[in-house]
DNA sequence: TTGATAATGTTAACAAAGTTAACATAAGAA
DNA sequence: TTCTTATGTTAACTTTGTTAACATTATCAA
C-alpha cells in the first residue's frame, strides 16, 4: 500500500524546514526530526539535499531572495535619493525583526560556506548588489569623478553597516526599541544620527 | 598511581576550550573532545561546568571581560569627546577582527541564554555600559536637559550600531577592507560617514 | 510492451556528541 | 578515625549526521 512516499518530497521537506526554523530556530532543525515530521524515512532527505548543509543552503537562498525582493521593492518605490537610503535601512532592519531566524541564518555561522554553494553565493551577492545599487545610484551617475564614485561606494558601506548593526543588536535583544514610539521612526533616528556633531543638540 | 587526575581541571579545561575556540571555532568545541585533549575522562567536565553551555558561558564571560577592558583602556586614553567616540569604534571593530570567534560567540546564537547565566549577563551589561558611558559622557553632563540626555543616549546607540555593523560585516567577509589603506583609517571613514549629505562630496 | 537504467524510498548500521547514573577515590571536617 | 563532600572514572542511553545495501518506481529506448 502506501509503503513508499509521494513524489514531491523535496518541496515538502523545504517547507517543513522553513517552519521549523521560524518556530524553533536552527537548533530544532535536525535532519532526522525533519524527516520524521514530514512523514518520510530518516534517510530520505539525502536523496534531495546535500546533507544538512544542503538544506540550510536551500533555506538560506530563499531567505536571501525574499530579503532582496523586499529591498528592491522599497528602493523602487522611493525616488528621492536620501529618502531611499533611509527607507532601505528601515526595510533592512524590518526584515531582520520580522524574520530574525532567517536573518541570523543568512549572516550567522550556521550558514553553509558560500564557496561550497555557488547558488548561495549568487543569492548573497545579489542581495548586496541591491543595497549597493540603491545607495550609490545618485541620479547623475555618469559624470561622477573617480573620487566621487569612491565616496559613493564608501557611503554605501557605511549605510549598510549601520542598518546591519541596528538589525543585529535589536534581534539580539541588546537594543530594545522603546515601545512608545514607532519602530520605523526609531530606526530612522538611529540611521540618521550624525556622530560628527561634537555635542548632543 | 596516576590513576586520577590533577586538581586544577577546571582551569585547564577552560584554557583548552579557549584555544580550541580560537583555532577551530565552536564547531570543533565538543565536550568529549575537549576532555580527551585535556587528558581527562569524558565526563569530567560535568564536575566543573554546567554542561556545554556552562563552558561556553565561561568562555564568553572572559571574552566580554577582555572586550570591556580594551574599550575602557581606549576610552581612558582619548580625552576629547568626538575623538573618543571614533577611537572606541575602531577599538570595537579591532577586537572583532582580532578575535572573530570570540566576538561571534559573544553576539551569536551559540552564546548561552543570558537569563540562565547571571554572571554572563553581568559581563555583557558591563561591556555595554562602558560603551555607553564613554559615548554619552560629554564633559558637562550635570546641566543637560532631559531631551539632551535622550539625544545623548540615542547617539550612543547609533555609534554602537555602526561599530557593530562594521565589525559583523567585516568578520563575515561581506565587507573586505582594502589592503592598501590602514585598517583603522578605513573603519574611521565608515564610522564618520555622514549619510545626511544628499550627494557624495 | 518490454526491459534496462536512473531516480527515489527504505531499513540498518556506524561513529560522534551531550548527558546522566553508578561507582571509586581523594581531601577535609567532626 | 570516620563521616561527608568534592572530584574522578566507567558505562550506559539518546539523538544526530551520514553512508551502505537493498527495494520500488519512473522513464524511455528497443
Amino acid at each position: 500500500m502506501a509503503k513508499y512516499h509521494h513524489g514531491d518530497v523535496r518541496n515538502v521537506l523545504l517547507q517543513k524546514a522553513e517552519t521549523i526554523l521560524t518556530d524553533e530556530g536552527p537548533t530544532g532543525l535536525s535532519l532526522r526530526r525533519l524527516a520524521r515530521m514530514t512523514g518520510v524515512s530518516e534517510a530520505a532527505p539525502y536523496r534531495h539535499f546535500d546533507g544538512k548543509d544542503g538544506i540550510l543552503a536551500a533555506v538560506a537562498i530563499s531567505a536571501f531572495e525574499r530579503f532582496a525582493q523586499k529591498l528592491e521593492d522599497v528602493a523602487a518605490t522611493v525616488t528621492k535619493h536620501e529618502d531611499r537610503i533611509m527607507a532601505l535601512g528601515t526595510a533592512y532592519v524590518g526584515f531582520a525583526i520580522e524574520n530574525p531566524q532567517h536573518f541570523r541564518l543568512i549572516f550567522g555561522r550556521e550558514r553553509p560556506p558560500l564557496d561550497q554553494y555557488p547558488e548561495l553565493r549568487d543569492a548573497a551577492d545579489n542581495a548586496f548588489d541591491v543595497v549597493q545599487r540603491a545607495v550609490t545610484s545618485v541620479d547623475r551617475k555618469a559624470d561622477m569623478t573617480l573620487s566621487q564614485a569612491a565616496t559613493a561606494y564608501n557611503r554605501a558601506l557605511a549605510a549598510w553597516s549601520r542598518a546591519h548593526g541596528i538589525a543585529m543588536l535589536v534581534i539580539d535583544g541588546m537594543i530594545v526599541p522603546p515601545a512608545d514610539i514607532n519602530l520605523d521612526d526609531f530606526v530612522l533616528g538611529l540611521l540618521a544620527e550624525d556622530l560628527n556633531h561634537p555635542e548632543p543638540a
